[in-house]
DNA sequence: AACTCGGGGAC
DNA sequence: GTCCCAGAGTT
């Protein structure tokens, strides 16, 4: 293969070279600074948990991540907002999209916020673009990236672990994080007991987590411990043989790694149903409501929600709009966390004699074909896919 | 301390 | 189907 000057250039601008765990000295080796000077020479020491880490990461982490090639505060804190409670392959292709659309700043600050939901949409957790594109202005305001832990918790949609992941990775800073791969691992490594979201438990987590990392690489060493517990220490089946604190795990040591983390105590999720009313009119425009901005879908477009076929019915009825036909759709389920929604969707085909009823800013009549260009939940993106597009 | 926020990957 | 994920905000 040609090696291009150009394909050189991104290589060495953007291969992290692996590098020794311990600056200048061989790994397992230290210094002893104030030791007299006749016994002042390298001596071998035990590695550290984070020096082990490091070395692990060194070798096998993931360094080419979207995020991880043109660090800058903004693209850190995307991120990181991105992956709260979702998987990295699950971010990446949206992460990609919001940054061509929202390059900087500036660009999401001066953006309207219909824009940063339609790009967020399919996402989940919506209250998270809301909060960036809030976040994003009250930066923006402020003239430059808070650099101070209180200052980044201030703003909405930035906890604790967040700020800890941008002021290290983005900022260089000596800061822990707490995210689901650190409590998973640091649970299993003291086969600590109890779920994880537990207050009493979290403190602990959060204890271990301080103390253990370090002042130096502290941004790759944020990483590092993600990317293990993403890719190694995993909820199910862990390559505990490709672990590098393997061997004084207590997990491990215990075979307690399939115990451990302790599972949330469990729930059984209770059932909603509803209508989704798909109306289309004569011109096979269909009829779309905006969501309230917080709650379910919050900010989002949806399909009329009723109770009963009658209810959706008799609201046909009450806005005048003449019912031609009307079509039962199979029921689908859709899983929240904290309850199922059962829906039934409903075309229902009728003649729109007076498009000027239809003016307020929270209801719109859509062509068909153009749906997709406004912020949907998923499910009612999936309908749209199966009875609106094939149908026009 | 308990609830509220989604969607999808892994199993 | 179930569980849970690079969590945070609200009450």
């Amino acid at each position: 293969m040609k090696f291009s000057v150009d394909k050189f250039r991104h290589f060495e601008k953007n291969h992290h070279k692996p590098r020794s765990c311990y600056q200048n000295i061989p790994v397992n080796y230290r210094i002893i600074r104030d030791a007299p000077l006749s016994f002042k020479k390298i001596i071998p020491m035990k590695p550290t948990i984070a020096e082990k880490i490091l070395c692990w990461f060194d070798q096998h982490g993931r360094k080419d991540l979207p995020w991880q090639l043109e660090i800058s505060p903004y693209r850190v804190w995307v991120s990181e907002i991105m992956l709260q409670q979702t998987q990295v392959t699950t971010v990446i292709p949206y992460y990609h999209r919001f940054m061509t659309h929202f390059p900087d700043l500036e660009s999401l600050a001066v953006a309207p916020l219909d824009d940063v939901l339609l790009h967020w949409a399919g996402l989940g957790y919506y209250a998270r673009a809301r909060n960036l594109h809030k976040s994003a202005r009250l930066i923006h305001q402020l003239g430059q990236f808070p650099t101070s832990l209180d200052a980044l918790i201030t703003l909405p949609g930035i906890g604790r672990s967040t700020a800890g992941a941008i002021l290290s990775i983005a900022f260089k800073q000596h800061q822990p994080i707490l995210d689901g791969n650190v409590k998973r691992v640091l649970a299993r490594y003291h086969a600590i007991s109890g779920w994880t979201g537990d207050p009493k438990v979290e403190r602990e987590l959060w204890r271990l987590s301080t103390s253990y990392t370090p002042k130096q690489r502290t941004a790759d060493y944020t990483q590092a411990m993600m990317d293990l517990g993403a890719t190694v220490c995993t909820r199910s089946k862990p390559a505990c043989p490709h672990c590098p604190i393997q061997a004084d795990c207590l997990a491990h040591k215990n075979a307690l790694t399939q115990q451990l983390p302790t599972p949330k105590p469990k729930q059984t999720l209770p059932i909603k149903e509803c209508i989704l009313t798909i109306l289309m009119d004569q011109h096979q425009n269909i009829l779309l409501i905006q969501r309230p901005p917080s709650g379910i879908w919050g900010g989002l477009w949806s399909f009329p929600e009723f109770s009963s076929l009658d209810d959706s019915l008799g609201w046909c009825v009450e806005q005048q709009l003449p019912v031609l036909e009307s079509q039962i759709l199979a029921p689908q389920r859709h899983t929240f966390s904290h309850f199922h929604l059962d829906y039934t969707p409903v075309i229902i085909k009728i003649n729109n004699l007076n498009n000027n009823v239809m003016e307020a800013n929270t209801r719109i009549w859509y062509k068909a074909a153009e749906i997709n260009s406004l912020a949907l939940p998923a499910p009612i993106s999936r309908l749209v896919q199966q009875y609106i597009i094939e149908n026009v």
